[in-house]
DNA sequence: CTGTTAGCGCTTTCAA
DNA sequence: TTGAAAGCGCTAACAG
């Protein structure tokens, strides 16, 4: 079941049969309708790879996300999904687990299928071969999450953030506050998360406290409630995200501490399950589907002025402080984002 | 850049190129290493494109799944993904949005892409137009999660778990039980666990309630609120599904109920999430990787073989009862799944 | 072990 | 408005 068979029984050229579908006006309304009666009918279904081959273009965005286990990336992805199909795009949505390798893998996967763009968040923008490929091979790509001078990139400002966070913290009492995260390296978003820290810390001339690092998600509660455990425990617990927000909250109950009482616990990323939760979480608050969308928008356009994005394109969206309960945080008088570009 | 590239500055012909990679036992060591060391140096990638329209093969799975905000298909993904890799294969997922019209689209699609097999969770396997179009494509798929017997399918005996569960909290002194779904027209999984729940009620000689229909997840924590308020409230409430149990935990908070004790909660997926919540949630652990997993090796053992999976490949998997602290259910000691395949 | 060549299904000039 | 034909990049006979 090919053109070839549409066009045979139709009663014309496979020519006119392909131009019956990607250019109908230039196509006898009886001739269109007889074609498109016949293809119906015949369940005719044009093969993509030959027309991909032949037009050297797929209408397909790749999409490189570490892990959807982690809803934040979920959500992201739905904006971007969203998106794309807005825009007539289809996508390939394939997670790394935050291996460099898998990265480089899937990009050249993705060279391979002739995607247009991608859209990827990355462990480490700063040295990704991932990255180097795609701009050798000269193909429009977006990052998310991540930040770096030398790519585009849609993010928020996090290190603002967490200090601003840590700010109010410190602003409504807390001196031992702590941080939370998975393996440092693992992520560059982590890294600025934790120099927000450190930064807020300083500025505030509280003694910052050693990174709770937890690397295994499996064994995370635990490794928190040791921490907790100590006779020097913090009052305060900043996690990198909300995921571990969520095990910190757990940790603490196993712990017998009460949250936001004997310990507050903040995330980051907003996450729409945390709103559902008791304590409902304290967060800050990244748009995540609209970094999707704007990736999406950002390929989109330069695709159709057959440009390359570049870090000149990077886009620092708002974030915002969602106050739950999980913290003694009381108001949302979060202060304005330090940087913003539009 | 492209084979022919290679073959020229390598000094060989086109055909011994391509079998330098496809068939690389077929060509001399010298050759091949010369080949190999070109490739690499000009950064050649084969167009998969031309691979998959001249072979007809394309070594890709496509995956249909209804949405990736609820983590039981991020983890059933994470399963597919996983086996996928190690079969060789590569995977699409597309989400569907519990859109009946946007799982033909995407079928469609899928055969558009000459994918080699498809994996399914549709809404509806009884009437499903994307199912047919596979069928009379003769593209090898499976279901994850439908049961239907027209249909090769993977999943868990759902109405025995629900009966079950339901039966262990009537057990446990619970005589007004109600369940809470979401829209039930969306999705098999959510009749087949009502009917489960009405099974039960019945042989239980108790009084079934009406079912908690929650169709818009945003507002689902005030609908179950609603109900919760009514002075004839449950004392138990089944869940369809863990997401909407958690918000019933948070429901439950918002009315000043304490759950367990004023009100059991118990969920239906297993989700990893459940685990890490206070209180920890009671819930029937679907194995949500493993399905995953068999799906492909379902699919994948049909191509190696040549031939089509069909209903008598059906599986039906172990579920159990994840006992957490979200019900008055004490002890794990679950009847034994009433069938059960392999 | 290597090369020649036909052709996968489609789009797109170009000519009629 | 339609058709003939070249060719996208690759694989797989087949011949040597």
């Amino acid at each position: 079941m090919n053109i070839k068979d549409v066009a045979r029984v139709a009663g014309f050229s496979i020519a006119t049969v392909s131009r019956a579908f990607r250019a109908p006006e230039k196509v006898n309304v009886h001739t269109r309708a007889q074609i498109e009666r016949v293809a119906k009918q015949l369940g005719y279904i044009a093969n993509s790879s030959a027309q991909v081959l032949r037009t050297r273009r797929s209408r397909v965005l790749g999409v490189v996300l570490p892990t959807l286990l982690n809803p934040v990336f979920a959500e992201c992805l739905d904006g971007i999904a969203r998106a794309a199909h807005a825009s007539g795009y289809s996508i390939v949505p394939v997670t790394t687990d935050y291996q460099v390798t898998s990265e480089e893998r899937t990009v050249q996967t993705f060279i391979a299928a002739n995607v247009d763009g991608v859209l990827l968040v990355v462990s480490n923008p700063a040295d990704s071969l991932a990255l180097r490929l795609l701009k050798s091979k000269q193909i429009p790509y977006v990052l998310a999450y991540n930040l770096h001078q030398d790519h585009p990139c849609v993010t928020v400002d996090s290190e603002a953030a967490v200090a601003d966070v840590v700010g109010q913290l410190a602003d409504c009492g807390h001196r031992h506050i702590a941080m939370v995260s998975g393996h440092l390296a693992q992520s560059d978003r982590a890294q600025q998360r934790y120099r927000g820290y450190l930064k807020a810390m300083r500025q505030l001339g509280l003694q910052h406290r050693d990174l709770i690092e937890v690397p295994f998600m499996a064994t995370s509660v635990a490794q928190i409630s040791v921490q907790l455990a100590r006779s020097d425990r913090p009052t305060a617990l900043f996690c990198s995200n909300d995921l571990l927000a969520i095990r910190s909250v757990r940790a603490a109950n196993d712990s017998g501490l009460r949250v936001p009482d004997d310990l507050s616990v903040v995330g980051f990323d907003g996450i729409e399950l945390g709103m559902d939760l008791t304590p409902r979480l304290t967060t800050i608050q990244q748009p995540n589907r609209e970094m999707g969308r704007v990736c999406v928008r950002l390929l989109a356009d330069s695709l159709a002025r057959g440009l390359l994005p570049g870090p000149e394109h990077t886009q620092i969206l708002d974030y915002s402080l969602r106050v739950g309960e999980s913290a003694t945080i009381t108001d949302a008088h979060m202060p304005t984002p330090s940087r913003r570009t539009k």
